[in-house]
DNA sequence: GCGATTTAGATACGCCGTATCGATCAGCTG
DNA sequence: CAGCTGATCGATACGGCGTATCTAAATCGC
């Protein structure tokens, strides 16, 4: 990987100059968006130097130009997606609005499912991830919390939405990978749970039911709204 | 990807029988552990099939005797660590064994940082980590709460320190790729980050300090732990 | 227009996972 | 013991990956 300037060379690179009035060209842009529309149809692993280079009519190599290596790519289409979820305005109270923030994260993640694939490798410090940051600072605006009380809260929401929707993607990932709907998971995943449970091991678990175990959609949404109103009211009793 | 079979298979299908008597064979016991050195030594992106088979004195096509592929000797890894987290003993409090359950995950992570590069793409569901889910569940057996209330409590404490380890590995992942230790990482990103608040379109960082973002090990410690008991004080005051 | 810089792409390298098939080994049976 | 069957191992090859290197072409700035 590259020298110590990698965490700020990606993203202070600037993106090259496009001439309209010559060849059509290549852009910064188009590469990212190129590569998110293969990652939103097929998944991570359909974003190859040379099947974007393909998607845009150009030769693989050529990307090179404009951006430095495979993984500044994902960076970018990372950053693109922090981007898209951002709100459009924070609102005053606190709860409700770190509860937009939860929200819209994770309906946003839902939209690109790829981005499991990708996030457990990153930090998120491009300009969106940083304006998530500000948005969540907004938030905490009207709160008399010190640094680390801010640092405390945010991290605590950011990781309890990571973690919920980064799940429910592996989920979804495998599941769509093996081709089935949810209740075809299900089927196929609980006979070899009942012959788990029925060695005995797993009294816990087998009165809790294996269908249970293995939710759907619905049961996330809910579980999401009912774990991040806990957090929100432990923070509130710290207040 | 493989047929429908795959949720199950995997765990159902015995390791093959070993024989003192002939010639020292490769085991699929022996496979995982040779790649859980690779992994821990290297990461991830080390534990090729080829560097794997390497390690046992064969060669790389002999490993598919015993895993039907590469997937399969992640998920294999992965339930390795979980069955390494597990406690001896669930304590008889169910904070106290949330909490121990929590902060081992945690500290199991830690040990076997690469995780974080495959654990998007996974339900645990080998055997270790249904024991995960019996001892979560003996955790609240003294409670008295439903199916879902139970689900939702352990999904909830799940998420919140999957997503807080992950988090912390991704960066941790990114600092040690740049050869920098935690000082280093800051001095390296902070130049980046003070260019982009003094834009003035992030008061509320700028307010907070550049500094405060980029955080260290001992404020992850602080932060997991305090987030952890705003959650349980949540879940605690719904009961 | 000219020189400097940037962009694009040909070519090749080392590495990857794994399909396929043949050789060898192990275990069982007559 | 010999023969048969199934399991294990590994040679070989394929298609794919990211990207180093270098040359040619295009663009930019004066």
């Amino acid at each position: 990987m590259a020298p110590p300037d990698h965490a700020a060379s990606l993203w202070t690179r600037p993106a090259l100059p496009t001439s309209e009035a010559a060849r059509p060209r290549v852009t910064r842009e188009a590469i990212v968006a190129a590569a998110l529309e293969l990652a939103d149809a097929e998944g991570l692993q359909a974003v190859s130097i040379r099947r974007v280079a393909a998607k845009l009519g150009t030769r693989p190599m050529g990307l090179y130009s404009h951006i430095e290596r495979k993984d500044d790519l994902i960076d970018l289409m990372l950053d693109a997606i922090a981007g898209e979820v951002l709100l459009d305005e924070v609102p005053g109270d606190w709860r409700e609005a770190l509860r937009a923030i939860a929200t819209r994260t994770r309906e946003g993640a839902h939209r690109h499912p790829w981005i499991a694939e990708a996030a457990g490798e990153r930090a998120m410090i491009g300009p969106n991830g940083i304006r998530h940051v500000e948005q969540s600072l907004a938030a905490l605006a009207g709160l008399r919390l010190d640094r680390a009380g801010k640092r405390a809260v945010l991290t605590a929401v950011d990781a309890y939405t990571f973690g919920h929707v980064m799940t429910e993607l592996a989920r979804r990932s495998l599941r769509e990978t093996a081709g089935l709907d949810a209740k075809g998971w299900s089927d196929a995943a609980a006979p070899y749970l009942e012959q788990l449970v029925a060695t005995g091991e797993f009294p816990q678990t087998q009165a809790f039911g294996v269908e249970s175990l293995l939710a759907d959609q619905e049961d996330d949404d809910a579980t999401f709204a009912t774990g991040l109103e806990w957090l929100l009211d432990g923070i509130a009793a710290s207040l």
